[in-house]
RNA sequence: GGAGAGGUGGCCGAGUCGGCCGAAGGCGCUCGCCUGCUAAGCGGGUAUGGGCCUUAAAAGCCCAUCGAGGGUUCGAAUCCCUCCCUCUCCGCCA
């Protein structure tokens, strides 16, 4: 969330700066009016509580010397509810105003482009080339179907739509994808963490997915615990409330876990294959860095998720997101996107995010730097490398030869026991 | 799931029948002195958030915080209730 004395000294440049994300602009008026009303609560509770305090200290002093106390004491009687009413008050006030804060994204920075709409994020770079394919290219679930690897109808037979089962290879290819991309990770300085899929409230609002948007979650009936989205959440939060020293910075972690989204509103959207699930795997990379570096992290974030591409020799193109486009949480976002040749198109493959410090403040991550007298909150990223569901998917379609078969990448091999190509027994 | 113990400042740890307890003592850290260096010694400082004051900061004053949230009371770390977490034993289980 954004700095709530920032907020108060800044409320036109707060305005001007969510404006580039091109939605419905938050009421700052509201946000004014909210800390104005809290402010005067504050005063006026306080100075009565001092007055009970000094009462109080008062009457202990009579009663120690034996006096009566009991004329005193009813005054401070009568002091204390008022004090209650005024509690109450300032209790409704602060939780709106900070419903208000957590509910306001983050302002884009600087270098976020301009622009409302995914069209108009710019392409940074791009590796590689398109595969020259002199054949009709298919898309992944024909072949994996075909070669018997994926399975959506016994899928959506003991679950229901968005979701597969992979046999044999497939399974296989899953897990060699997911290891490879730790390996990755490992070879690039991330410790790697195998944390809890499940979390609670506090949580998914520290890194931004609660208060608002719950509805893309899955809650477990009956508790606060939420199933993740992404191992972004339970990595991130993993220093909630704690003060690292500068010395432990950058903080690198790589997670694989499966990621639990429940696609309300993209009915329509991508309903074939594996594009779009409820449940994938994903390998995350999370980094916790000095507020001066992050945005040099950023982009050493998404040469590791790149990199992974790269070993793979997949074409890919790097984009910015522009303001319109940028999630929730983020300041900057790089999208990496593969290319795809049964879909002719390149689809998102990772997504590389620097929060700035809007996580860390909800979350409340800081660092002390040394010498420092005073902790200050760190900056937190984060970037898919990557999402092992859609590597699979373009390992497939690049890979597919004109027979139905699939040429593994060389890097690849080595995880699945040497095995070059998949095809029909 | 059953029985019990416990959660206090960066850490350890005290807190008596509720009243100068925001919290003794120790360790750590830090500043000064001292000392060939180091160590030891001596003295001081050492939580966080918020409000007031201030051009701003500092200082100062005030409020809140002893796992979290309620309650009792003039007054709660201390009493009561609810919840969370940790540990031990038993049960169960991969």
């Amino acid at each position: 969330m954004l700095d709530l004395k920032f907020v108060q000294k800044n409320l036109d440049a707060v305005s001007q700066g969510l404006k580039r994300r091109c939605k419905t602009e938050p009421d700052v008026a509201e946000f004014a009016r909210l800390d104005e009303a809290r402010i005067a609560l504050i005063r006026e509770a306080e100075g009565l509580k001092a007055e009970r305090n000094q009462g109080s200290a008062e009457v202990a002093k009579l009663k120690r010397a034996g006096q009566d106390a009991s004329g005193l004491m009813a005054a401070l009687s009568q002091m204390g509810e008022r004090i209650k009413e005024l509690d109450a008050e300032l209790a409704v006030i602060e939780t709106s105003e900070s419903d208000w804060l957590l509910k306001v994204p983050n302002i884009p920075h600087e270098s976020t482009p301009e622009g409302c709409s995914e069209e108009e994020n710019p392409v940074i770079r791009t590796w590689g080339k398109k595969p020259s394919l002199n054949f009709a290219p298919k898309e992944h679930w024909e072949l994996g179907q075909a070669l018997g690897g994926l399975d959506f109808e016994r899928a959506g037979k003991i679950t229901g739509s968005r979701f597969c089962v992979s046999f044999g290879w497939a399974a296989k290819l899953e897990r060699a994808l997911a290891a490879f991309m730790l390996d990755c990770a490992a070879e690039n300085g991330y410790t790697e963490v195998l944390p809890p899929f499940i979390v609670n409230r506090q949580a998914m609002t520290g890194t931004g997915q609660l208060p608002k948007f719950a509805e893309d979650l899955f809650k477990i009936e009956g508790q606060e615990y939420y199933l993740i989205p992404t191992a972004e959440v339970p990595v991130t939060n993993l220093h909630a409330a704690e003060v690292l020293d500068e010395d432990e910075l950058p903080v690198a972690y790589c997670a694989l876990t499966p990621c639990f989204r429940s696609e309300a509103g993209s009915y329509g959207k991508d309903t074939k294959g594996l594009i779009r699930q409820h449940q994938f795997h994903k390998v995350e990379l999370v980094r916790f860095a000095r507020p001066e570096t992050s945005m040099a992290d950023l982009e050493l974030l998404t040469g590791h998720a790149e990199m992974v591409l790269q070993r793979l020799g997949l074409h890919y193109r790097v984009i910015a997101l522009c303001g319109g486009d940028l999630g929730f949480s983020s300041a900057k976002t790089y999208d990496i996107e593969v290319w795809l040749p049964g879909q002719g198109k390149y689809r998102e493959i990772s997504s590389c995010s620097n929060f700035l410090d809007f996580q860390a403040r909800r979350a409340n991550i800081r660092f002390k730097a040394r010498g420092a007298k005073k902790s200050e909150y760190l900056h937190t990223l984060n970037g898919s490398g990557l999402a092992v569901g859609r590597t699979l998917v373009a390992v497939l379609e690049n890979g597919q030869q004109a027979d139905g078969s699939v040429v593994l990448p060389e890097a690849l091999r080595p995880y699945m026991k040497g095995l070059a190509k998949i095809e029909m027994k």
